[in-house]
DNA sequence: ATGGCGGTGGAGCACCGA
């Protein structure tokens, strides 16, 4: 079971990417964030040509979360619980059903909180709050749960090329890197440091100042494996190629290999 | 680096991202 997750900063505009990236790596599923559509709008025949089931949940010119499956989607929720008042489309959850089992995943697009001190920061923190609430609701269905998506934090400093940079920062924040870590110790595995220690990983490049061409990333698109989930863990890797490819988005696609149970 | 870039809406340039 190989699932994605990939911010596309409009999925319009990123569709031949999509397809071109689909048909060579074939994922089982996909979360996509930052759709920057309503549902109408989005390409669904094209991505169902390719033999994919899909569940949007957009929102015009900002965010929009879906994920993509070749596999049944069931019980799907849209929005993350606990603001009835919040409208802004980042999360999206369902059930995928293999027939090697079920896996439950949701697509994840957090705030960036920029900048610090004003509501937009506050709003990162209450979103986290509330994403962690839900994650340990998750863990108590004892279910193989992935929760993959634009987490917009960056966990150590080693997931920056330079740190020093992003200190006054949202995704360097110690109260967010401090959320992220709670998230991970109610019981998730963080896919992509489970199965590497090495420096010079990352998953988004700027477009400004040729932060692609110096390796000026920072690693911020995570995938977290519930317990059954990560006893299945056989690899993780991340698309660094297509972050080369002409009008690319910032972000490219991170990767997890499930074993069949 | 004084967001230098890219996307959206809508037909200017403000707003957003990270």
């Amino acid at each position: 079971m190989r699932i994605a997750t990939w911010n596309v900063n409009s999925v319009r505009q990123r569709a031949d990417h999509l397809a071109t990236w689909l048909k060579e790596r074939a994922p089982d599923v996909v979360c996509l964030q930052e759709l920057k559509c309503v549902d109408e709008a989005f390409p669904a025949e094209a991505i169902e040509a390719l033999g994919y089931n899909v569940a949007v949940h957009g929102q015009k010119t900002f965010n929009g979360v879906a994920i993509l499956s070749k596999h049944p989607l069931s019980d799907v929720r849209r929005g993350l619980p606990g603001d009835d008042d919040d409208q802004q489309a980042r999360y999206i959850e369902a059930l995928v059903e293999a027939p090697s089992g079920a896996t439950r995943v949701a697509s994840i697009y957090l705030p960036n909180g920029n900048p610090i001190g004003t509501e937009k920061f506050a709003y990162k923190l209450a979103w986290m709050e509330r994403l962690i609430a839900h994650a340990r609701d998750l863990l108590a269905l004892e279910e193989a749960t992935v929760l993959a998506g634009d987490y917009n934090v960056i966990p150590e400093p080693r997931d920056a090329r330079n740190p020093a940079l992003w200190v006054d920062d949202a995704l360097f924040q110690p109260e967010s890197r401090g959320a992220f870590r709670r998230l991970c110790a109610l019981g998730y595995t963080e896919a992509v440091r489970a199965t590497t220690d090495a420096d010079g990983v990352y998953t988004f490049w700027d477009y400004q100042a040729g932060a692609w061409q110096k390796n000026n990333g920072i690693r911020i698109d995570h995938l977290l494996l519930s317990p059954q989930a990560a006893d299945r863990l056989a690899s993780a890797s991340i698309d660094k190629h297509v972050r080369a490819w002409e009008k690319s988005s910032d972000h490219v696609p991170v990767i997890v290999d499930l074993s069949d149970r």
